[in-house]
DNA sequence: TCAAACTGTAACACTCTTGTCACAAAAGCA
DNA sequence: TGCTTTTGTGACAAGAGTGTTACAGTTTGA
């Protein structure tokens, strides 16, 4: 999370490759933080808020697809770039890893030189942090630190689907998101979920907006999207 | 680069594979556009000016690396995402896909659903770039980002194709389009529509530009077509 | 472990948009 | 002026897009 040196999480719990992954990432001018297991793995995550995610696949316990999973779920590690590793090469599982949630994946054996170009790969194109914001839009605030969002000064309620929703209009107010622009934002990539539920979402979001009072904000723009305002 | 229907360019040498491939992205709801060597793809980028491209990595004369190479060197092409094909797994080849600009990578034998997913996680991708222009003509101004129309700034009503017309007129002011070059920009390119249509969606659009008052400023090409002023 | 909360999908009703037709109006042309 | 061609427009049925609810499957948190 620090702005000059990105931190990897990396997650893989044999010894061997473990030190060669960590001493190359460290030689790529990366600060390392090493977890070999999937529990620790997500206790890291909270820790080291890192940039970008190593894991492997086969894990004892908590396996990989696991903590991606869980990872993808929550709304403040969904953005978070994960890079999975692992020996299996047939497609299923390749699909598997991405459906998951995984940003990418790679095979084993895979070359150092690939893994380093991926990771930074990940790293350029993961969006630049929106932590500790505060946005307004006419009476409604969001804090994005606080996670919390109030409406002419009442508490809303909201799903962590919907905070996410609500974040990506309001960084941008009046613009028109398209259904599938707002699954890439506030689902991830490589998620196949049907167009329809964003709808529903945004019918949610609504009616927690609303909840006491207050106009709806949300336009609708007809074959084409939603904006805010 | 449709407003509605994205175009895939896929640059494929093997037939039965380009069959397969364009079968599926057409049943996804895509445009496809095919060329089997390279030369032809650098011409139909031109042509076709394609929201995505999908390009196999061996091909005879001008290989995909080759064609990757130039496209991500010319400004007006560098910002269309490639999806690289090959049927080389191994790790250098991988890595210089990337390296050489390729947005994504697949390994042959692929699975098209993943393949399908890749190519709708980078039209997500690349859509926004395309939009945020602010056109003005006379006292109606249009926002394409926000999809508001205003006339001396009173907000109009349009349908989705009013808005498209609209568009495409205040683009280039006094233009005279005829039907068919508007039936090719509103509606698309290979939808039968009668040239008709266009009359009457000019009148629609210009029922709602006059809505509140103020002139027609759609003018009549008799004999040939429409023009904005 | 159990209850509450959250998510994605399907289904249905409803609204808005759309393409076409028919006919009226206007414009060219001799 | 008559006649033909082109354009304007109201009506309408079909279809697409959207709002909403219900529900099953999960996850979360106590």
């Amino acid at each position: 999370m620090s702005a000059d040196q990105p931190t990897v999480l990396l997650v893989e719990d044999e010894p061997a490759q473990r030190e060669v992954l960590s001493y190359n990432l460290e030689a790529e001018g990366f600060r390392v933080a090493c977890a070999d297991n999937g529990e620790d793995a997500l206790l890291l995550v909270e820790e080291e808020q890192p940039d970008v995610i190593v894991l492997d696949w086969m894990m004892p316990n908590l396996s990989g697809i696991e903590v991606c999973r869980r990872l993808k779920m929550r709304s403040q590690t969904r953005s978070v770039p994960i890079i999975m590793l692992s020996a299996r090469s047939e497609e299923v599982d390749r699909v598997r890893g991405l459906e998951t949630g995984a940003d990418d994946y790679v095979v084993k054996p895979y070359s150092i030189v690939e893994l380093m170009a991926r990771v930074r790969a990940q790293l350029r194109r993961a969006r630049p942090a929106a932590a500790g914001l505060r946005l307004e839009f006419d009476d409604i605030v969001l804090d994005a630190e606080t996670h919390r969002v109030t409406r002419a000064g009442a508490p809303l309620k909201l799903g962590p689907t919907e905070f996410r929703l609500l974040s990506t209009f309001m960084e941008k107010p009046g613009r028109v998101w398209s259904r599938d622009q707002l699954l890439d934002r506030v689902w991830g990539r490589d998620i196949y979920v049907d167009t329809r539920t964003v709808d529903v979402h945004i019918g949610r979001l609504r009616k927690a907006l609303t909840a006491h009072g207050g106009a709806d904000p949300l336009r609708t723009v007809r074959g084409t999207g939603y904006a805010l305002g």
